[in-house]
DNA sequence: ACACAACATTCCATACGT
DNA sequence: ACGTATGGAATGTTGTGT
């Protein structure tokens, strides 16, 4: 991706009136979703201060800069970021691939503060994806048993708690409400988890002992398609998924899972499975929570694996909890999950970290190897790094929230979505913060 | 002149090294 | 325990638009 070109127009808002004779509009960044981000920003200016020497604090070109080193970003899986929500050297990095994007230095200080402002003002919700931490939510409690286990009763923080845009006028939104409104839009089935998966013919790329920065894979010849794996978060081929879910619950319940597919909207399968309780590594077991884990529908599984196009299924799936009472079957967690293909462009921003390799150098096993196939990692390192996982995870990472004090974490809900199935971790993960419990 | 937005600065909480 | 580095919220300052 390049945000560099700059032309030379006219623009509705004109920040010559502030800085310079010269009009100047962004040309449009290649990737449309960047372009979403960069549009919102950039229409979204009412002016533009200037330095003293008369140039623009945030040119377009810096901005576009700003935006890039936002999605490079990659946050370590440090206890600040899980617990904090914080994400460590991000405004350094930004600063210094500003200096190293356009030789104009922004001191993180700036780039904090522009950020900051950025947050305030709601640049769009593209933006708020690169913004905010992506952390599930769960639905509204809907009995007194599923009250137990889903403790959500932290505030959630500005980040990911502004309103969508909303004008001054409108109430506060909590970021819990934006967040169930964004599940409701996505279908009203609880977050929705994208799962990258490559074109078939597209694995040969993982076995490239460079890294694969320099080979091209067949099918996707303008760009070393699955070279573009990053360390750790990886589209990789549908086959390769071990459909396994593995949920952690403070306590022991006894539930199912329920699954219904759709294609095109509508349902074609549904399916309940049996939640096995697991042994749950002691590294992981912070929380003395129970690990569960349940095949993420198996009657079907094959079906999609083998579909021309995966993308064109839905599975919503719920755990509900069994109860030997007539007070209904609470949910105790829902989800939505979607397949879709990685974005080329995000292959450019891997070959410019210089940083990848085969994913498999990176596996771990937090929850349980066994479920796990070569290129998978549920850790949460695997699943910050790579792209963004702001940027990659989530067209509903609007969905997510994040704890606003680290004190109330204690308390924060969590979901372990492990085993094999990579993006149901890596939602799971990105919050360990992450986790819910059932 | 005033309101507002853009940006800078200050303050605080936290992580981390010694 | 202390100092340092950092991110982010809160607050202050200044430029812009009307």
């Amino acid at each position: 991706m390049d945000f560099d070109a700059m032309t030379v127009t006219s623009m509705s808002s004109d920040p010559s009136s502030s800085s310079s004779s010269t009009e100047i509009s962004p040309s449009p960044p290649p990737d449309i979703e960047k372009q979403e981000v960069f549009d919102s920003i950039f229409k979204g200016r009412k002016s533009w201060k200037t330095l003293k020497n008369g140039e623009m604090v945030w040119p377009p070109k810096l901005e576009a800069a700003l935006i890039e080193g936002l999605e490079l970003y990659v946050p370590d899986d440090s206890r600040e970021t899980r617990m904090l929500g914080r994400f460590p050297m991000r405004n350094r990095f930004i600063s210094d691939h500003i200096y190293n994007k356009t030789g104009e230095r922004r001191t993180p200080k700036q780039v904090g503060s522009r950020l900051q402002q950025l947050r305030d003002t709601c640049a769009g919700r593209k933006l708020h994806v690169l913004l905010a931490p992506c952390k599930p939510i769960p639905r509204p409690r809907r009995g007194a048993r599923a009250h137990d286990s889903f403790k959500y009763t932290n505030e959630f923080r500005s980040d990911s708690g502004s309103p969508p845009c909303s004008d001054a006028s409108s109430p506060p939104v909590t970021p819990t409400d934006s967040a169930f409104t964004d599940h409701q839009r996505f279908g009203g089935v609880g977050p929705v988890i994208f799962i990258d998966i490559l074109p078939t013919g597209c694995s040969q790329a993982y076995d490239v002992p460079d890294g694969g920065a320099s080979a091209a894979c067949s099918c996707c010849p303008s760009s070393p398609c699955s070279n573009t794996l990053g360390p750790r978060h990886a589209p990789r081929p549908i086959q390769w998924i071990d459909p396994t879910i593995t949920l952690v619950s403070p306590r022991i319940i006894a539930a199912q899972s329920r699954y219904v597919v759709r294609l095109h909207g509508t349902v074609v399968f549904v399916e309940q499975t049996s939640l096995t309780l697991k042994e749950l590594p002691e590294d992981q077991n912070d929380s003395g929570g129970f690990l569960y884990s349940t095949p993420f529908v198996p009657g079907f599984w094959s079906t999609i694996v083998q579909a021309p196009d995966p993308t064109e299924y839905t599975v919503t799936h719920e755990v509900v909890e069994d109860l030997d009472d007539d007070c209904g079957f609470p949910v105790l967690f829902n989800s939505t999950y979607r397949f879709r293909y990685p974005v080329q462009d995000l292959t450019i921003q891997y070959s410019q970290q210089g940083s990848w390799k085969p994913v498999v150098e990176h596996m771990n096993t937090p929850v349980d190897s066994s479920t796990l196939l070569p290129l998978e990692s549920a850790s949460s390192s695997s699943l910050f790094a790579g792209l963004n996982p702001y940027t990659n995870a989530v067209d509903a990472s609007a969905a997510y929230g994040w704890p606003s004090h680290p004190s109330s974490a204690t308390e924060m809900p969590m979901f372990y979505a492990g085993g094999g199935f990579d993006m149901a971790s890596a939602a799971a993960h990105m919050n360990d913060p992450a986790r819910y419990v059932i």
